[in-house]
Parts: structure tokens; sequence; C-alpha cells
DNA sequence: GGTGTCACG
DNA sequence: ACGTACGTGACACCG
């Protein structure tokens, strides 16, 4: 049987758009409403199962009611620009779903819309209307239902004639009259003064239409609204007309031209990929082959083989290069985790090598060691430690998916191989999520299903890597992967794997001294409140504070008043319990991240810590570090700083060397923007921030006090992380006048920091993003955005990103030079650990006088910039003494 | 799993 | 008028 189902473009946009947040894709493009459209059109094809489609649009300026009624519309809102730039994607979107749309110069939808249904229900035709817009609902018949969108477009509501007489006591075409009487300020239709739904409703239940209603308006009860329908007889009638949706618009399009046979799959998820419409993704490709003809992209069988203990023979001749080439483990941490089995992939080969089966097979363990032999992963550090802790090495990475694609986008943090494979490959890879169950629930799988699930994620990385490089390329990003992140991920390799040694007994030892601290502190604390409570909670906290001593709430979180730090910091004077508190939380720190937190992870075959850098989690280009996180142990205050007391070389009569950049961010702005005052201030090798304070404050270098330099400290910060005044005076507790002060005084001295500052906005805004001096990429897709918050993030990231990101690059650079260096000399130095702007290295004594030249030349000369680099380098027997 | 807090650069 | 400093990760609560 005949299904014609009829949409309302504009309407349904509208609605998607409204109701869902402001969604975009990496690349800035708002997609919200087409998400929205796209939802709808599935939930629509797989529950109606229509024969014919159409969507009618809304075209051209004049439209036939506005040479009637010069306002109509006019109440209507502008079209926003993030709206009006999703239509032509719209467009596309029902070209990929090969759905016929129309539009009419000058005719709303609506009118299609109804010449269309009015033919349709001649031929007795089964039709269905979807729209948000009520008025609609007059083209009910017994053939035509109208479905109406409620909470936005993820649910629709059917009406039957008789659903309309169940909900107004009317007929269809009564809504016109309703409308009629009680206007539609969406569309400005006017209406009768005083009349709304319940009176107009009334009415037409008295006397049936407009028309009849106004010929007895002397029996219509209530003073007051006789007296406003005889003064509003014509404004009753024209809005009755407004409402009236034309059946007899000039459509030259055949009902019988809007059969509807299914959606081609590959055309759709290229377009869902290029909209980053993941989940959609896999939606589509189950239910595909819907209707016979719409044919799925990936229709061709996967083929893979497992290698057994006869077949590996017959295989050892597939171990080609290049091959695509993945480890498959049982847990993210792969200090830790067993090996399960591997995927492996080329054009005519898919591959899955069980763990017991590849220890044994002779070929594969050569072919993973020779260098020669070009292997693509995902991840190749990860493979590289993983297998070291295997005792087998693996050489020879010459293409890394997960690198490339966290490059070409460094917002998506942390890329996953499904992911990857849903935007650059045909194949569909599960989620690990989805295969191995997540939290508690995770188990390992049958054989079979894992076996079928790490082929897929190989060959999603043989069919990648030609996307990618193509990518790359169109970004010049080649160099940026080839001579840095992929040489710098086999340095970060040896760097966890070798790890860090941690005494775990001068740990316990700061462990007891912390419990005793902290009781006496537990017990001061209950007694200055005159209760006990949970002082880690801030739920707790907060009632105790704020209502039983009263303290003031001076600022306020989502759930209740603020308990932070800088908050306690302002009350201290009111109340000696602030201070207690204060200590505890410094303490309570200490011990659960780093006491009890580090010691939980000191490996048990090494006796080491081996953190796990991410190299694709930061949108800067940082690195980050985490199980443990290493890039934070405590340095600021003296009693966190002891910690380091417990990070000792690994060898007897070892020590440790740390050298840190000076300054390297503002180092960069310097020569990034080229002002010249800052690259002098730089060149003269000056404290850098009383330079600053000199220059803000108009005052000798003699004359600046320790608060004019802590000042202009601030503002150098600030600078860094693309000022604001309102920020500069929360951070130094002044007005926003006097920030605002400060930071004006800044930019007349430091122009060119000001005009760069003015220019990369600008920049941004016309690419929609940005880029460092090595050419990383990070998107805004905030930077055009109407709303002010998002606008402005966006403006100081797009001041911040070049100079952090900038500075990512720099010791990056100086990491892979370093490791070369230390190879090329001998040495037996060892490059342990990254903290954004320091490295940190254990050292024999013999090498020790060497490595405080060496470590300094290498990482000054990493870049060559306008300004110098400057590297301070510090050693001594533990971190701690190493400052 | 979200929120608040706090450790680092 | 708007209401945040930039970039991270770990831990403790709490529903």
């Amino acid at each position: 049987m005949s299904h014609f189902v009829l949409i309302d473009g504009n309407s349904i946009a509208n609605r998607a758009f409204y109701a869902l947040p402001l969604l975009s894709t990496s690349t800035g493009l708002h997609t919200n409403a087409v998400l929205g459209f796209t939802t709808m059109l599935l939930k629509v094809i797989e529950e109606m199962k229509p024969t014919h489609i159409m969507v009618a649009f809304d075209a051209g300026k004049v439209v036939f009611r506005h040479s009637e009624y010069a306002d109509y519309k006019g109440g209507r809102a502008k079209t926003p620009p993030e709206l009006s730039e999703q239509f032509p994607l719209i467009r596309e979107l029902l070209d990929a779903f090969s759905i016929q749309r129309f539009e009419l110069e000058g005719y709303e939808a609506d009118d299609i819309i109804g010449t269309l249904t009015k033919r349709a229900d001649e031929q007795a035709w089964k039709t269905t209307v979807i729209t948000g817009d009520k008025d609609m609902l007059q083209l009910v018949s017994e053939h035509v239902s109208v479905a109406l969108t409620r909470k936005g477009v993820s649910e629709i509501e059917l009406y039957t004639p008789q659903e309309i007489q169940d909900k107004y006591g009317l007929a269809p075409l009564q809504i016109i009259d309703l409308k009629g009487l009680m206007g539609d300020t969406s569309d400005n239709i006017p209406g009768v003064p005083g009349v709304g739904e319940k009176t107009a409703l009334k009415l037409l239940h008295e006397y049936g239409s407009v028309e009849e209603v106004l010929a007895n308006v002397d029996r219509v009860s209530g003073k007051k609204l006789q007296e406003n329908l005889r003064e509003n007889v014509d404004k009753a009638k024209m809005s009755k007309e407004l409402a009236t949706i034309l059946r007899e618009a000039p459509v030259e399009l055949n009902v019988q031209e809007t059969g509807y046979d299914g959606y081609d799959g590959a055309l759709l998820s290229e377009f869902f990929k290029r909209m980053e419409f993941k989940s959609l993704l896999s939606k589509i490709k189950v239910d595909a082959p819907v209707e016979g003809e719409g044919q799925a992209a990936n229709a061709a069988p996967f083929h893979f083989e497992v290698v057994t203990e006869e077949s590996a023979a017959k295989f050892a001749e597939k171990l080609t290069s290049p091959m695509a080439f993945y480890v498959e483990m049982d847990g993210d941490n792969y200090h830790h985790a067993p090996i399960i089995g591997f995927g492996l992939s080329a054009d005519d080969v898919n591959l899955y090598v069980p763990w017991d089966q590849a220890k044994e097979w002779k070929a594969f363990s050569q072919w993973l060691e020779d260098s020669t032999k070009e292997k693509w992963t995902f991840d190749g550090k990860r493979d590289t430690v993983g297998l070291a802790w295997h005792d087998q090495d693996i050489k020879g990475i010459g293409f890394d998916v997960y690198l490339a694609s966290y490059l070409l986008n460094a917002t998506e943090s942390n890329p996953t191989l499904d992911s990857i494979a849903s935007q650059y490959a045909q194949v569909r890879v599960r989620s690990d999520d989805e295969v191995y169950g997540k939290g508690a629930k995770r188990l390992l799988p049958e054989e079979d299903v894992i076996s079928e699930h790490v082929a897929h994620k190989a060959a999603a990385i043989w069919q990648s890597v030609p996307v990618l490089r193509e990518q790359l390329a169109e970004n010049k990003m080649n160099e940026l992967l080839n001579d840095l992140e992929a040489p710098l991920s086999m340095v970060l390799a040896l760097m966890e794997k070798q790890g860090i040694k941690v005494n775990r007994d001068r740990l316990a030892q700061m462990g007891v001294d912390l419990d005793a601290k902290l009781e006496g502190l537990t017990k001061q604390i209950y007694e200055l409140a005159g209760q006990t409570f949970n002082i880690n909670s801030p739920k707790q906290l907060g009632e105790i504070l704020f209502d039983v001593l009263d303290l003031p709430v001076l600022k306020k979180t989502k759930t209740g008043p603020s308990t932070s730090a800088d908050v306690l910091e302002k009350l201290s004077p009111y109340h000696p319990i602030i201070d207690a508190i204060l200590t505890f939380r410094q303490l309570g720190k200490l011990r659960s991240t780093y006491i009890e937190g580090l010691t939980k992870e000191i490996h048990s075959k090494s006796s080491k810590v081996h953190t796990l850098y991410n190299q694709a989690t930061t949108a800067t280009g940082r690195l980050s570090s985490t199980e443990p996180n290493l890039q934070n142990i405590p340095i600021r205050m003296e009693e966190g700083r002891k910690i380091r007391e417990a990070f000792i070389p690994s060898e007897e009569g070892w020590y440790m060397l740390a050298a840190d950049y000076s300054q390297i961010e503002l180092r960069i702005l310097a020569h990034i923007s080229g002002d010249e005052n800052l690259i002098d201030a730089f060149q003269k090798g000056m404290d850098i921030h009383t330079r600053t304070a000199m220059d803000v404050f108009g005052v000798e270098e003699g004359e600046v006090t320790s608060l004019m330099r802590r000042q202009a400290k601030a503002v150098n910060f600030g600078i860094v992380y693309g000022i604001s005044d309102y920020g500069l005076s929360q951070n130094l507790n002044i007005t926003r006048k006097e920030a605002g002060d400060f930071i004006e005084r800044y930019f007349s001295v430091f122009s060119g920091v000001k005009l760069w500052m003015e220019e990369i906005v600008k920049q941004a805004k016309q690419d929609g993003f940005v880029t460092t001096l090595l050419n990383r990429r990070r998107y805004l897709p905030d930077i055009r955005s109407s709303n002010f918050n998002l606008r402005s993030f966006a403006e100081r990231t797009a001041m911040n990103t070049p100079i952090q990101g900038t500075a990512a690059d720099v010791i990056k650079l100086a990491m892979i030079r370093m490791q070369d260096s230390l190879q090329e000399k001998g040495l037996k130095s060892r490059m342990l650990l990254q903290v954004h702007d320091e490295l940190v290295f254990e050292v024999p004594q013999d090498e020790l006088e060497m490595m405080k030249q060496l470590v300094p030349e290498v990482m000054e000369s990493a870049l060559k910039l306008d300004v110098p680099l400057k590297v301070d380098v510090s050693f001594g027997h533990t971190w701690y003494e190493a400052k």
C-alpha cells in the first residue's frame, strides 16, 4: 500500500535548531538542525515505511500573503545565521537520502504541502504531513493525517479527524476559524483582541465559523467580547484568510515523482562523516539495505583468517611491507595489560594471531624486529612499550593513525580506533566498550568475537592510512607528524618503559607524619565546629561554615556555597576554623593523591613508577601524564615539595638532573608578535617581570617594589592566557577598573603584543583555526558565535594556543634531539620525565659535568627564535634537591 | 557519572 | 549587559 509523507522543511529545521544545543563540527560548521532533521527522517522512514516522500521549503522573498497584509510574519525573529547556513546542508542531506525536495518562488512550504495533499487526497492515498506548525491541522481528512513534532523533533503526535475532534471538538477545517479568532503571534496573525484559545473554542462550538460568530454577535455573552468582535470584523476575516493554507498553488510536481525506494548507504555515510555524526553512522549501515535498492557501503563481506600452529608456515609469506598491525591487550594500562593477540591487514589479507601462537611463530617475531618491514599502527608507543614488557622488540613503525588523526583534529582528544574507522575507513569497528563491556561488566568474550574484532581493527588501520596521508598533506602537516610526533612517540616509549624510581619507605614515613597531623587537625576542627562531620564533603563543610557558624557566602557553585581555597582565604579572619580547614585540605591532598596514590602505582616488576604519557589528549599540543600523573607533583608549598624527596635515581651513586626553560611562553610571544620592547628585554637578559613593572609603572629598576613585580608578573600570565580585565582582577584581588588600567598601560608599552593579539583573533575568525610555529592546528568553532561567552572564550584561546602550543613544539623537538644526542654520544644518562617546560634525567656521576653542559645546549638550540631560549639546570640526589 | 576541589605548567 | 583567566589529572563525595 502507498504511503505519501510530506515534510515541512522550514518548520522541522527551525524546531530542530532550537531544540538541540548548537553543535558544530571540528572545523566550525554548525550541524544541530541537520542532526535533528536527520534523526526525524530516519525515524519516519523506519516507522512509517513511506513509499513516497517530499520535503517542501519556503522560497523567495515575496510570499503572496505579503501583498495582502504588510505585517504578515513581521513579528517573527530574523533567522539566525547559525541556522541559515544549515539549509544548504539539509538540502544535501535530502539528496544523500534520495528524497525529493521542492520549493516554489513566492510560496511557503505550507502551500506546497496543502496543494499536494489535496491531490493525494483526491486519489485516496494514505498521506502524512510532518510539521511543527499547528495550522497544518486544517489539512487533515479521511486520508490525510498530520504529525506534529513534540519536544523538538524527537517525538511526534499523529492527528486524524477523530483526534482533532477529541482535543478541540472541531472539524479539521475549523482550525482556520480558530486561528482567525485567536490569531497566532508567531506568524503575526492578529486575530481578535481579547480572544484566546479558550474563548475561540467556546465561540466555535456554539456558532461553527468566524462568519457565523460575526453574524450572531448580538447573542454572544459578555459585553466586552461583543464589543471586541464588532470592532474587529475586518481583522477577524483577514486573519482567517491569512491562516488558510492554499490548496491550489501552481506546483508542477507530480505526486508520482516523489517515489522513495531507500537511500544510498554510501552517499549517506559520506555525508554523515562530513557532519561528524558518529553515532548515526553505525545506525544506517545496519539498516542500509532498505527496500531493495539501497546498497550499504560495506556490502563486501569481511574476511579474515586465524593463524594456527598448522597454518603459520603458510601465512609467513603474507608478512609483507607495508602492513597494518594492531596489538590487542586486556586493559588500558599497557604497563600491566596482558597481550591477547595481534591483528594484521593488507590489501589481500586480514589475519588474527593469538598471543600464544605469536610467541611460537618465529617468522612473526622476525617480521616485528625487521626495521625494513614497515608497520602501520594505531598508537605505536603503546605497541612498543606493551611488547617491551614481554621482551619483544618492534621496529619499523611507518605510520601511526592515532597521532595522525590527533593532528588533524586535536580537539577530539584521545581518538579511538572505532571513531577513526568511521571517519576514514569503510570497515566498521565496534568500540571496545561494546565488545568487552565497561566498568564492572567488563569480561572477555568468546575467542571468535575477539579475533574478528581485532582483525577489523587492523583492517581499519590499513584503510585509514591513505586518507589520513592525503588530509595531512592538504594541511601541510606531514613534517609535524614525521619529524616531530612520530619520533617523539618512540622517545616517550623509552621514558615510560624506563620508569622512575620511587622510595616507597620514604613515602610511608611521610604518610605516618601526615596521619598524625591530620588526626590532630580533625579533632581541632570538630571542636571549633562544635560537632563532628565529614570535612572532605563540600556539602557538609558548607553547612558547618555557612549555617552553623554563619559565615558570609562570598561565591556560589551550581550546588551551593563555594568552599574553595580562594574563598576560604578571604574568610580566614572571621573564624579560626578556616585556617585549620585549609591545612587539613592541603595535607589531605598530599596523603590521598601523593602518598597513597603514588604508592599504589609502584610497579611490581620494576619497583618504579611508569607513567603513561598521552600524546593525543590536549587541544594545544602539550603532553599529559596519567597513572600516575607525574606532571603535577607538588613544588609550590614546602610540605608538598618534600614528596620530591621520594623520587630518586635508579642506580647507586647516580644523580637527578632537572633542566627547565626560563619564561619560554613569554619568549615565544616576543618572537611571534615581534614586539620590539619585549624582544629587547629578553635580548638584554633582564628579569622579565621586573622589566614589565618598570615599563608599566614608569619607574627605574631600583624603584620596582615587590608588590609592583608581583602585579607585573600576574599581568604577564594574563597576557599569555588571553587577557581580560575580569580575570586579572580576580587573580590580583583588585577591581576590574584597576585591572583594566594595568592592561591598557601594558598594551601602550608593548604595542606589538597588542597588534598581534588583534591580528590572531581576526585571522582565527577568518580561517576558523589557529596554528603554532610548527603548524600544529587547533580549530575554534565558537570564534564566530553570537554567544558572547563562547566567542570570548574562543578569542582567548586564539591568543593562548599559538603560545602554549609552540612551547610544546619546542620542548618536543628538544626531547628528540636530546635522545639522539644521548645515543650518539653513548651516554648512560637517561631522560625520565617531561613536565611541560622541564626535563628530568638520571645521570651517572661521571657524566654529570657533561650533562650540565649538554642538556641546556640541546634545549636552547631546539628552535631558532628572534630571542634567546634560556635553560636553568640543577641536580641533586633526589628530585627535591634538583632545584 | 557529575561536581567540587586542588595539584602542576 | 554579558561573567572567565590557558592547559591538564586525581581524589572524595553523592545521587
